[in-house]
DNA sequence: GCAAAAATATACCAATCGGTATAAATTAAG
DNA sequence: CTTAATTTATACCGATTGGTATATTTTTGC
């Protein structure tokens, strides 16, 4: 890795929290380079303009997620197991190495909805990927009989997301642990209907 | 009322879809005198500052969506019937008078939440208002016998909520129909596990 | 270690930001 | 209808925005 390299990874590093906190529109240049401690010269000799730092920020950041929840679902055998790790991750989210600012698709989905194209199809494309992820677990526990025939993978997958992007919003507003017991509490009532 | 409330009035109204689509950091005097085609001597001559304004959309917007929900729950004497209701709000959300650029309680909890305290809270007082408002219709549920005495109108209500916000999330990523009616039947679901 | 190449810093640009002072126009009171 | 008060428009403010041209430094290949 070379020394361009190099940088170019340090500002996405740096830069990934405030993105992620003060959403992509309202992080500054200025944010930027007090963030990496570099100068303007620099950051654009790395990078065309502030929405390539931005797109790469959120890669960062949903990389970042990603492996979280891939860990917690690696560590159990079963699928109803592995389900259930979304709600052990999403419990104890302030305690995880989860990216200031909470979800990053959460946020992309909010901000860039109307204004930022690109974000926005990033941000598709991650939840596209959840729904993949948790339906293939969903058929996997359908073909193992841990789950009735009759469950609907995609649509599992679906509810799942909803219910963990809602309860972000709502910890995000209240900061209660008891609501994230709730949503917790849901998403395993969720899993036990999957079982006959 | 008198010539400056009406501008004041016109200036939220103008406004309220400007800030709701394009964040309340992210929309400009500019936005303001654009949307209003007024200047911003007239602005500022009704209002403080920015902020007030922003603060004035947010309610007007919430307003907006609270009517909607009353107005849904209104139409029918069963609780379930209340709940499913909310459903069915969501489900056609796109052809009720909803605000522009969805909700604006999830806006606000995304954007503000580190960077507009006063916005934050007004959010979070929404969020408890609509928490209120479920569960006094759960318990009334409970009581009239039509739901199992083991509900729990609090969890019932934060669980729906979350639904419906992870809903609307997913419904701005990916604009599929499908999953809304997927959000709507969970919602049926959660609604007919209240029942004995 | 030297030269070429690449990366970083400095200094600047026009445009826009939120906000204000003041002048003009409009409204309301008598 | 006149006048006082209020509302709106104009013109401006310093600060900050994203971005660039150029100078300087640092790294790399030989």
């Amino acid at each position: 890795m070379g020394k361009a390299d190099q940088t170019r990874q340090l500002i996405i590093e740096k830069t990934a929290p405030v993105f992620n906190v003060k959403g992509y529109a309202g992080t500054s240049l200025s944010d930027i380079t007090e963030a990496t401690g570099l100068t303007k010269g620099s950051i654009y000799g790395n990078f065309e303009n502030k929405d390539e730092v931005a797109i790469e920020a959120f890669a960062y950041n949903l990389q970042k997620v990603n492996a979280i929840f891939t860990a917690a679902t690696g560590k159990h055998a079963s699928c109803s197991a592995q389900l259930i790790a979304f709600a052990e991750v999403y419990e104890n989210f302030l305690h995880q190495p989860f990216p200031h600012g909470g979800c990053p698709v959460l946020n992309a989905a909010i901000e860039a909805d109307d204004t930022h194209p690109q974000l926005k199809q990033c941000a598709a494309a991650a939840l596209n990927g959840w729904k993949k992820m948790i339906a293939a677990i969903v058929k996997k526990g359908i073909t193992d009989k841990e789950f009735k025939a009759s469950a609907i993978p995609d649509e599992t997958a679906i509810t799942l997301i909803a219910l963990l992007e809602g309860g972000i919003m709502i910890a995000k507003l209240t900061g209660k642990r008891s609501y994230r017991q709730t949503i917790s509490k849901a998403i395993r009532q969720l899993v036990q209907d999957l079982k006959k």
